[in-house]
RNA sequence: GCCGGCGUGGCGAAAUGGCAGACGCAAGGGACUUAAAAUCCCUUAUUCCGAAAGGAGUGUGCGGGUUCGAGUCCCGCCGCCGGCACCA
């Protein structure tokens, strides 16, 4: 193929666009107080997920996304939108780092050259981003503002009573530290003994280290973390006002995992301890028969029975030395132990056994459980394994679901409670109610809410990412001012990890020392920060008094008049839950805080598919099943692979690549470019000799018109492919046209030119037209010009097609029915039968139902 | 296990409850050419009847249902893909 003479000379006129379209700033976004500002025009903000730009360049799959928005920015432009469309580098993370260690260069040093290479590939499909707001989260310019979001979280705390963060100067309790959005928590991290360093999450695969497979640990550590926590409901809440797809919602709320129940007091017996679970069948109280306690509980040491001491400690000790992996993996069978003390069921004053089990998570409710063996599945495993009673207080009532009512196994279902005292012949959700209203009369218990939610695990022992702005003196974290951002890493040389759980940062020991009595944080921040907010740099990218202007924020972000600022926002689905939970929480603490109009992020938001290798597997190295964007665009051009990346299928769909399905886009535009050219005797391109300036006929008028109708509304429902095909559809109708009316590439390139804009271009100024084909006013058509004085219907008897009936487009309901009755073919299907009934729907069909 | 999503020709796919398979790929045939490439034209879901023109039937994972009419809506299965995974 790349010996082969190209069909058009693409090679020639991209790059020459490319160059062109940056030398005149061609896709500038106007900010208000700009020269050129203009008020009437609605601002559309599109945004892509930015790249952590890796070694390996830009992917298919990247580009597919890009592709999607560059069209839709396009389009709105021509529509009369003042565009934003932007990019940036998402460019702190632990490749670059990895890749100091084991060759020595600065992770500066290789980010600006990934960077660099990723801006060249970006730029060579052609994407209209506005570069003059290119940010990069490395950027001191830009970190610093990271940093100073930061600060506003360490200085806020979320009022309970107002339900938002608010400056920790409204705070009245004694220990502010103790509710700031930023605190400081001794948290576990993950340790790996054998390469002597702390792991990220996503450096941990199946409860091994990555690379070498070596065991981790977890390991408390001092760590910053985020109150997320707080504002639990409201991202659940947020949710309903965004145009997201349902299914990315559905996966926040259960991440979120809200539950109502109750927190419930045990007293243990001869003991002052009392323990606190939670429930959420609280109902079901008369039917504790046991509890359990995490092996981690603070409890469990202080009520352990002297002669159960043993066993208690060799649990606790097996159970510490499991892996995330041996939790997960091996944890299907049940087990425990019995401390030996007992507790009090507060509901009937029964004496029940306190067990520790590791299927009770120290991490969610109280790190305790009252067991229910009757009504929870894992209680009741539990209690079969080890002999515990299982007494039924939850009567299957209806039975509806075809489980008969039985107290040999468990029911977990809602009914009516029984052996249940003052609850008996309650439906659950009435027992509910009256059970917690009991618990808070006697307080021993209140109604309550628990998340699945964790707090956010900010801090990471890395080198390559934003320093905190904290510095520690006498034990205690102190906030530096605004005026000491940014806080830069020093300059190292070793970046390798310490051997101890220490951050690397600690051996620049002249960074550290802060003061004479004040260190430095050495903790960075994780990847995530610089993601949280970036969306809101682009709008005002390079304002160096504030993160972004207030003018700018209420332009960009408020104008719609909806919850969420960005109008629409394409990325893939693995950062479904936590970038886009983490950039709302931020989005809403800054709202709080009054530094941003918007309650919300991002109003829209469309995932796209997975583009998997030829062979229908994910695309990998180790498969050798990689298709590069760069290979794509020098064989076929940069316009054959944005097209064809759209007309693969549906954009969310995942799909596989195919090399056959690109030489068939790159041969539909190589037809669109023979419309306007012809090859003269000395092989070059000339205007082709068959355009003339003649009007269209009805037939072409009739397929321009559908175009011009199916491109917009099929690019207005991202429904790529479907516009693509229309286009071909044209082209084929005019391909042989002779005379070929100049007028039908007026109205095809345009339409083409959000698709295929080096080709829009470079026909657009051939034909000597005027202007930029991409600054072109859109094509409106004329829906007049769409009906045909004669239309053909689908003659039915009893549903199948017997007769196909051409007649007017002002035909009556009576007379289509009486032309469809006349039919001869009708007459022979329905003979011998009786017509029943007659549907006729005008313009498509008529049904004739017969007995 | 739980929660999502998806099942349509040889392949990628299309189809406001209204003629299933638009558009493209692949395949086959033809035109042009010394030849090849490129280009252009035709055929192409499937079974049956027919020499042919043409005709009849069957088809959207499987089984039911609603409807004049179902790829589309409802119920129950099967399969594939993704996410979560002892969340009390």
């Amino acid at each position: 193929m790349s010996t082969q003479r190209k069909q058009y000379p693409f090679s020639e006129f991209e790059p020459r666009w490319q160059q062109h379209w940056l030398e005149v700033d061609a896709f500038r976004a106007v900010n208000p107080g700009d020269a050129d500002f203009d008020a009437s025009k609605p601002k559309y903000y599109i945004l892509d997920m930015f790249p952590y730009p890796s070694g390996d360049g830009l992917h298919v799959g990247h580009v597919e996304g890009y592709t999607a928005t560059d069209i839709l920015a396009r389009f709105h432009r021509m529509q009369g939108f003042n565009v934003l469309h932007p990019m940036g580098w998402d460019a702190f993370g632990l490749p670059a780092e990895q890749y100091a260690i084991k060759t020595g260069q600065h992770p500066r040093v290789t980010t600006a050259r990934n960077i660099d290479n990723f801006r060249r590939q970006l730029q060579a499909v052609g994407f209209s981003y506005d570069w003059q707001r290119e940010v990069s989260t490395t950027d001191p310019a830009y970190f610093r503002w990271t940093q100073w979001i930061f600060l506003q979280l360490y200085n806020a705390w979320f009022n309970p009573s107002s339900r938002k963060a608010e400056p920790i100067s409204t705070y009245t309790g004694s220990d502010p530290d103790s509710v700031r959005l930023a605190y400081v928590a001794e948290m576990p991290v993950n340790w790996c003994p054998q390469l002597g360093t702390v792991l990220a999450n996503e450096e941990i695969v199946d409860g091994k280290s990555e690379v070498g497979g070596f065991p981790v640990e977890r390991r408390p550590l001092r760590q910053w973390m985020l109150r997320i926590t707080a504002f639990a409901d409201r991202l659940l809440e947020g949710l309903d006002g965004l145009d997201w797809p349902e299914g990315i919602k559905l996966l926040q709320r259960n991440w979120i995992g809200r539950s109502e129940g109750a927190l419930v007091r045990f007293a243990i017996q001869n003991s002052d301890c009392h323990v606190e679970v939670f429930t959420t069948r609280p109902d079901t109280l008369f039917g504790a028969t046991y509890m359990i306690l995490a092996p981690e509980h603070l409890l469990v040491a202080s009520i352990t029975t002297p002669d159960q001491a043993e066993c208690v400690e060799k649990y606790k000790a097996s159970v510490a030395s499991k892996s995330d992996l041996d939790r997960t993996e091996l944890n299907k069978e049940k087990s425990g132990v019995f401390t030996g003390a007992f507790a009090i069921n507060p509901v009937n004053g029964n004496k029940i056994p306190v067990w520790i089990a590791d299927y009770v998570l120290m991490g969610y409710g109280t790190g305790a459980i009252m067991a229910v063996p009757a009504h929870d599945e894992r209680d009741y495993e539990f209690a079969t394994k080890f002999q515990l009673p299982i007494l039924e207080v939850v009567k299957n009532e209806g039975g509806t679901d075809g489980i008969p009512p039985s107290a040999s196994s468990c029911f977990s279902g809602e009914g009516v409670a029984v052996n249940s005292g003052f609850l008996d012949g309650l439906p659950t959700a009435e027992a509910k109610q009256k059970i917690t209203a009991w618990l808070e009369e006697k307080a021993l218990g209140r109604g309550t809410v628990n998340y699945k939610l964790r707090d956010w695990l900010f801090s990471r022992q890395r080198y390559w990412g934003e320093p905190f702005p904290i510095v520690w003196e006498s034990g205690r974290h102190h906030a530096l001012s605004n005026t000491e951002l940014p806080v830069i890493q020093p300059d190292m040389e070793d970046f390798k990890p310490t051997g101890t759980p220490e951050p690397p940062l600690s051996k620049a020991t002249d960074w550290l020392r802060y003061s004479d009595k004040a260190q430095r944080e050495t903790n960075t921040m994780p990847q995530w920060a610089g993601s949280c907010w970036y969306y809101l740099r682009f709008c005002d990218a390079t304002n160096s008094n504030k993160f972004i202007g207030t003018e700018a924020d209420q332009y960009w972000m408020a104008q719609s008049g909806k919850p969420g600022g960005v109008d629409l926002y394409v990325g893939g689905t693995e950062h479904a839950v936590l970038h886009l939970l983490y950039a709302r929480f931020w989005h809403k603490a800054l709202h709080d805080l009054g530094h941003i109009a918007t309650p919300e992020p991002f109003q829209r938001l469309v995932n796209q598919g997975m583009i998997l290798g030829p062979d229908g597997q994910k695309m990998s190295k180790s498969r050798g099943n990689v298709v590069t964007p760069d290979s794509v665009i020098s064989e076929y051009g940069a316009d054959s692979l944005r097209l064809y990346e759209m007309f693969m299928g549906p954009l969310e769909q995942m799909k596989p690549w195919s090399m056959k399905g690109v030489e068939g886009v790159y041969r539909f535009l190589a037809r669109v470019w023979r419309l306007a050219m012809e090859e003269n005797q000395e092989g070059q391109w000339i205007l082709s000799r068959d355009l003339a300036e003649i009007p269209l006929n009805s037939q072409q008028l009739r397929t321009a018109h559908a175009t011009i109708k199916k491109v917009t509304s099929d690019i207005r429902q991202l429904a790529f492919n479907t516009a693509i095909s229309q286009m071909m559809v044209f082209t084929n109708e005019f391909v042989n046209a002779k005379p070929r009316p100049i007028e039908s590439l007026r109205i095809l390139i345009p339409l083409l030119s959000p698709f295929a804009p080096h080709l829009a271009e470079e026909i657009w100024s051939r034909l000597g037209f005027s202007g930029l084909a991409s600054k072109q006013p859109w094509p409106t058509h004329d829906e007049s010009l769409l009906v045909e004085n004669e239309v053909e219907l689908a003659v039915q008897v009893n549903g199948k097609v017997r007769e196909r009936l051409v007649i007017s487009k002002d035909a009556t309901k009576e007379e289509i029915e009486k032309a469809a009755l006349a039919s001869e073919k009708v007459r022979e299907a329905t003979a011998g039968q009786s017509i029943v009934k007659v549907v006729v729907v005008p313009g498509k069909l008529v049904n004739i139902v017969a007995k």
